[in-house]
RNA sequence: GUGGGUGUAGCUCAGCUGGUUAGAGCGCCAGGUUGUGGCCCUGGAGGCCGCGGGUUCAAGUCCCGUCACUCACCCCA
């Protein structure tokens, strides 16, 4: 500790034991459920032509505006770190002509801010998102949200609230967005100066500006949906219903507007009582995002992966993802036992047991200690006795029972330990 | 970008209004058991007191700067 130069950049961290066990285990919880509904991995670039942001995003975000890591290359182009995963999605499927534009896709990793870091915000931090590509149906909007929460579920997390809200349709965004502002105009002197801006700039963001002022005078407007086209309103009726059929419990929340411009209908955020000012873990909606000329219509949401655990941590679940590591521990006496355990060792990993020995030179009661630390179920001792007479001690270590096998009888009993589990927890 | 709090051992922290060899708990290492873990007992190692400058006879302690962490605003996952 002290000096800088061990120190990752402002708001970047090294993700290591013992918290790496956490990571791994929500990663292939994810990558499991995420198969069983058939969506897809893609993994694009951490680096992207800053184009592929600013197109995508919009101009008028404080993502484009003011967040993203933008650098010139070489040849002096503009490239960006990624801020969020959509935007490469986009581009990727693009690319891939008309086939591309009907994927189910997810994808997982880190994203990057330029922002100050606080409680649940890095500057790098890392996103699962999902994205379904073209089926414009009120069905795909209901079954992400259901994906979302089943997610939400697996990974242990209790008390999550779904809140959600339409936007309307394509069309209607000029439509909403001009009369919310005539009703706005009238109290004009009571809302803060962002909102003033905002009033010309993207009046649907007033809606959730937290002014105490702004506040009430959104308070006092009717919802949102009273200025849409019924197509609208059928539509996220539509989602409302599915979502009920399909037992997800959502809150209808008229001022949730959210903050990126390609949003259409259906958008909505899922937040957790024990985080602090960023209670919201993951965000989702419907878009139509411009991609090389034409649109792409699509329904995606994307979880803050660091947020997730900490909710986790804050209620005590972390100890229901992480098993316990297991294995063999080998001990060894003596020179030549070492020599042969070292041979042994690779033997049970090559069939695929988990195991371990210490390669210093130290005593019987150090080798063990280090066995307990290590959650070994088992321990194999040999010392001059055991090599004199070709046995090994296996011993119990949860009983504390021990007992002296040859070769064979000891292969036999191993066969209990269980094996390294390749495809992950 | 703006504002508040904090930086002392690997970790969590104590150190009163500046005063002599900077402490505790946990962890680590070793011994108690000359071939056996967890519990217990004993001992040990480990500190540019974040970094730089200033005030002072004297700074972990006061002042300034800086870096980082942390919390909040803005905004977002």
């Amino acid at each position: 500790m002290g000096t800088d130069q061990y120190q990752p950049l402002q708001g970047m961290s090294d993700l290591a034991a013992p918290d790496i066990d956490i990571w791994q285990a929500l990663e292939s919880k994810s990558r499991k459920l995420l198969d069983g509904y058939t969506v897809q991995e893609v993994r694009t670039p951490v680096l992207e032509r800053t184009s592929v942001f600013t197109r995508s995003i919009g101009d008028t975000t404080d993502i484009v505006q003011k967040e993203m890591y933008t650098f010139e290359d070489r040849g002096g182009r503009s490239i960006t770190l990624r801020p969020e995963g959509t935007a490469g999605v986009m581009r990727h499927v693009a690319g891939q002509g008309p086939e591309g534009s009907e994927s189910r896709l997810y994808y997982m990793g880190p994203m990057f801010r330029a922002e100050r870091p606080q409680a649940g915000r890095k500057r790098q931090f890392h996103q699962l998102g999902v994205e379904f590509l073209g089926c414009p149906s009120p069905a795909a909007d209901a079954e992400c949200i259901a994906l979302q929460q089943h997610l939400a579920a697996e990974w242990g997390l209790e008390n999550c609230r779904v809140r959600i809200n339409t936007r309307g349709m394509p069309e209607d965004r000029t439509i909403v967005s001009r009369g919310l502002r005539d009703r706005l105009l009238s109290s004009v002197s009571d809302l803060c100066e962002d909102c003033r801006r905002r009033l010309e700039t993207n009046p649907l963001r007033v809606l959730d500006c937290k002014h105490e002022s702004c506040r009430g005078v959104v308070d006092g407007l009717p919802p949102i949906t009273d200025l849409m086209s019924s197509e609208a309103r059928d539509y996220y009726q539509d989602v409302l219903h599915i979502l009920g059929r399909l037992d997800v419990e959502v809150e209808q929340t008229p001022k949730l507007v959210r903050g990126l411009d390609y949003y259409v209908h259906t958008v909505w955020e899922i937040c957790h009582p024990a985080l602090g000012a960023q209670d919201s873990i993951s965000g989702g909606g419907r878009y139509l995002i411009p991609v090389g000329g034409r649109e792409i219509e699509g329904v995606g949401f994307a979880v803050g992966l660091e947020r997730v655990i900490a909710a986790l941590k804050e209620q005590g679940k972390v100890e229901d993802l992480v098993e316990k590591h297991r294995g063999i521990w080998l001990i060894s006496s003596g020179k030549a036992a070492f020599d042969e355990n070292m041979v042994l060792m690779q033997t049970l990993r090559l069939r695929g047991m988990r195991c371990g020995m210490d390669l210093r030179n130290r005593s019987m009661k150090a080798q063990m200690r280090l066995a307990n630390r290590q959650s070994a179920s088992h321990v194999i001792i040999r010392g001059d006795h055991e090599m004199d007479n070709g046995t090994f001690i296996l011993k119990d270590m949860s009983t504390g029972d021990q007992e002296e096998l040859d070769m064979p009888a000891l292969m036999e009993r191993l066969h209990v330990v269980p094996l390294i589990d390749v495809g992950g927890r």
